[in-house]
DNA sequence: AATTTTAGCAACCGCCCCATA
DNA sequence: CTATGGGGCGGTTGCTAAAAT
């Protein structure tokens, strides 16, 4: 039924007819949307303000892509759905021109039966056993890094095949594998390269210089023994990044300036993950690396 | 050709968060 | 402090067109 009581017979329902699409189309066009609430009324159209608001974000916006995903955008969908889960809102955000209703459709009738065929539990990217044991992971590091390191699946949208990962000794330095840098598969998405480390104790990178990247960081204890410091960038550099997020997604974006540095205060933890996100692909910096000073190892999936 | 079943997608529902009062 | 209302999000529904029988 209509929400609000008494608005009975003024609010209509289901798929939009065309003359209704270009009455909110006019209207917004003309006037911004301002207040969703208040459309309707203002664009002669019966219908309420969520509805309209539906409408235009999913279908008439004219920023939209259309027509059916590539494969590139269904490896995105994979690969920022393994570290987000159904975080459908925000997975959109590396796919330009599509909309989070679009993405979970398509994960939902499309990717979902191809990782099931691949013999792959879509909400964890792990390997379905016959046994399913697991319990879900109360936002434990260690079960969801461990995951990671038993069944791999690629975070660069260029390289599909299985993980090969590398473990890298303490004291080394770590360069983006050069399909990454040189693919044009980002095209003004973002994507997400993930550094898994196990004891670490001190950890620094930097991007080389002016370069514009962001940080995201899933299931890495920050805050908690480990939390990002950028004091070792040039004085005039050492703001703080940007915290762009809720405290328990730690999502940490850092604009045109150098930074490096996260220590962990204390000990705590013996193993997590940090993801990079890079907001845009012409700025990932092709000298990017991560200098790993004391740390046991170090796991590159790509 | 007619009917049933399935698949895909647009839209809705309820919940949550946040701003404002 | 609580109350209210808008906007955003994820899960789900239900309609329609396509596929199967």
């Amino acid at each position: 039924m209509g929400h609000h009581c008494c608005s009975k017979q003024k609010v209509k329902r289901g798929l939009w007819s065309p003359e209704e699409d270009e009455k909110l189309v006019k209207h917004i066009t003309a006037h911004g949307h301002g207040c969703w609430s208040s459309v309707p009324k203002l664009a002669g159209l019966q219908r309420c303000g969520k509805s309209c608001r539906l409408r235009w974000i999913n279908y008439l916006r004219p920023d939209l892509k259309r027509g059916s995903f590539t494969e590139q955008e269904e490896r995105t969908i994979i690969d920022v759905h393994r570290i987000l889960g159904n975080r459908w809102a925000q997975i959109a955000k590396h796919l330009p021109g599509r909309t989070d209703n679009e993405v979970k459709n398509f994960w939902n009738s499309v990717i979902k039966k191809k990782l099931i065929a691949q013999g792959l539990d879509p909400n964890t990217h792990n390997l379905l056993s016959p046994h399913q044991t697991k319990a879900k992971n109360n936002g434990n590091t260690i079960s969801k890094l461990n995951s990671h390191h038993d069944q791999s699946g690629s975070v660069f949208t260029m390289d599909t095949s299985p993980g090969n990962k590398e473990i890298i000794d303490a004291k080394s330095t770590l360069s983006l594998p050069s399909s990454y840098i040189n693919s044009s598969a980002l095209n003004g998405a973002s994507t997400i390269a993930t550094f898994e480390f196990q004891n670490p104790s001190n950890l620094a990178w930097t991007d080389h210089g002016t370069h514009r990247f962001g940080i995201l960081a899933e299931n890495c204890m920050w805050g908690n023994g480990f939390e990002p410091c950028f004091d070792h960038a040039p004085p005039q550099q050492q703001q703080q990044p940007e915290k762009v997020s809720t405290d328990q997604e730690k999502v940490y974006r850092v604009s045109n300036h150098e930074f490096n540095g996260c220590q962990n205060a204390e000990n705590g933890f013996d193993s997590s993950s940090i993801d990079f996100e890079f907001m845009d692909s012409a700025l990932v910096p092709p000298g990017m690396y991560c200098n790993v000073n004391s740390m046991d190892q170090l796991a590159w999936d790509c």
